[in-house]
RNA sequence: GGGCUCGUAGCUCAGCCAGGUAGAGCGACGGGCUUUUAACCCGUCGGUCGCGGGUUCAAAUCCCGUCGAGCCCGCCA
């Protein structure tokens, strides 16, 4: 039977209700960015792209929540950071100085990575939509019917809110704290507010506050169209925002609620789960130094959104070997996974590591090596090898486990060596010559460890001992005459002779 | 207390939504390749599908219950 990849099941059900869809994502930019947000993003993505392949019509919205409070000074922030908390995160400035605001500081390279990974987004900054006045209509139904609210809140969640209670955060022009005032009453033009700097004032439908979180997800669903969904499982528990987004949507603004598409945390291998504000972190960004898009998109697509991931990134050839092998096998997840016309060779990931740290990753030479080993360089090869030999040194860089990692000794013990190590490096280096192929030099290694009556696996061990100081390491011929004849020579002779 | 997810081979998991003879990868074991970084090829071993009930001609799959693990329910996805 045929397996129905998750964004395909859920493609369908959206087709069934429209032909056309709206698919929103949100998320607030108040510290870097991480993989475990990118779920939002990979999930949309992967079901915009399902819709449209099969002939619906589909586009991506980003929310980004700018007018959100600053709840607290994170670890990553100066001390004097404290005096902005409370205030909107469009109107703090940046910590790095770089950018116009706190807020498009952690945007910024965020939606790089989305352009890098493919994934075309409409960019919304909650901010702007308030001061624009888009939000406006939604605000005024929602003071005037916030009894409704109210009781639908405390219906939902069952916690009772205060008598004072209204569905707005005015901010406040005194403060500039946006979490801080309380309505205490309204008119056509202005909302009145007390703050607890103890301002009062008023405050405009146009920028002057902004819905609390539950009615503005309802409110903005309204107001940009939005027909499908994810959202992390937190809002998804019973009780929690969607249960009461859902009824809102309904009563209150007289829409249907968007599709629901929950979605689990991602966690990183021994760490916990991800999050900005625990400082348990890889920005999006730094991940796309070390990863092609097509794996860092495939590394949550390929898994259902409400199955939590464990990512370790020490793991990930063997992931990169199934998106290699999927490939083949025009596996659905990999097709959605893809990012433009990239084109991929037959020559694994896994192989580049260890070619590129070979050739000390210079480029000609890995080619060189590659045709050695037994691969055709065409156009397409050049172009792919050019591509992912960078990844794959900034993934051993950073990622890799020690153990595929190899560097030339500086020196070596003579001392370390036994009699039949160095009676085989002398013998081996005097057999060695300038003109003798990889093929040649691998030979060699079996004709002078029979001769001298010892294990052939003796002999690389000797050879590896003697170049890196371990006793394992890549295929033996090509190695050493990557690294030069002579240079050989002369570092086994000088073992052996001492 | 409520919600979600998971429990299938030694390990990681697929299969469950649309019931029809238990699957893959890794590991282990055996063999091959003039061992090479977690290389390749062939083969073998390996599972009471957490447990108990129910529905059905037929249940890993659907229903009820139960045990165990993880996470989420204070406006962080």
């Amino acid at each position: 039977m045929e397996e129905i990849h998750w964004a395909d099941v859920i493609a369908e059900d959206l087709l069934k209700k429209s032909k056309k869809h709206r698919i929103a994502t949100g998320i607030t930019p108040s510290g870097h960015i991480h993989l475990g947000n990118l779920r939002e993003m990979l999930t949309a993505d992967a079901v915009r792209r399902a819709v449209i392949d099969k002939g619906g019509e589909a586009e991506l919205i980003y929310i980004a929540d700018t007018f959100d409070p600053l709840r607290k000074r994170y670890p990553f922030l100066p001390e004097e950071y404290e005096k902005y908390v409370g205030m909107p995160l469009s109107e703090i400035p940046d910590p790095e100085g770089c950018h116009k605001n706190y807020a498009d500081h952690f945007l910024e390279p965020f939606l790089e990575s989305l352009e890098i990974l493919g994934i075309p987004v409409k960019v919304e900054k909650a901010d702007e939509m308030y001061k624009e006045g888009r939000y406006e209509e939604a605000i005024r139904t929602a003071l005037k019917r916030r009894d409704d609210i109210a009781r639908i809140i405390e219906e939902v969640t069952g916690r009772k809110l205060e008598e004072d209670w209204y569905p707005f955060m005015p901010l406040c022009e005194e403060c500039g704290r946006i979490n801080s005032a309380k309505v205490t009453g309204f008119d056509d033009k202005w909302i009145y507010y007390r703050c607890s700097c103890g301002h009062e004032g008023k405050a405009s439908y146009r920028g002057g506050g902004k819905l609390t979180w539950r009615v503005d997800w309802a409110a903005r669903w309204k107001i940009l169209g939005i027909t499908c969904e994810p959202f992390g499982k937190d809002h998804a528990a019973a009780g929690g925002s969607y249960d009461t987004g859902k009824r809102l949507a309904r009563e209150i603004f007289g829409i249907e609620p968007p599709y629901p598409i929950p979605y689990e945390w991602i966690n990183l291998k021994g760490v916990g789960a991800m999050s900005s504000s625990k400082g348990i972190v890889i920005p999006v960004r730094e991940f796309l130094d070390v990863l092609p898009p097509e794996i860092v998109r495939y590394i949550i697509i390929r898994v259902k959104p409400k199955k939590h991931i464990d990512f370790d990134p020490a793991n990930l050839l063997e992931l990169v070997d199934e998106f290699e092998e999927g490939i083949k096998k025009k596996d659905r997840a990999v097709e959605l996974s893809l990012v433009g016309d990239v084109e991929y060779s037959d020559i694994p990931f896994r192989h580049l590591v260890v070619v590129g740290q070979i050739a000390k990753w210079d480029l000609s030479k890995v080619f060189e090596i590659l045709e050695r080993t037994g691969y055709k360089i065409d156009e397409k090869a050049r172009r792919d090898v050019e591509r992912r030999i960078k990844y794959a040194k900034n993934w051993l860089e950073k990622f890799a486990p020690k153990r595929l990692k190899f560097e030339i000794a500086e020196s070596v013990d003579p001392s370390t060596f036994s009699e039949d190590e160095k009676r085989f490096l002398r013998t081996f280096a005097e057999r060695l010559s300038d003109d003798m192929k990889p093929e040649d030099i691998h030979n060699l290694v079996y004709q002078v460890a029979n001769e001298l009556g010892l294990k052939p696996a003796k002999g690389f061990q000797a050879i590896y001992k003697a170049i890196l100081g371990k006793n394992y390491g890549p295929r033996a011929g090509y190695f050493i005459k990557m690294l030069g004849i002579e240079w050989v020579k002369n570092r086994f002779m000088q073992i052996s002779c001492e």
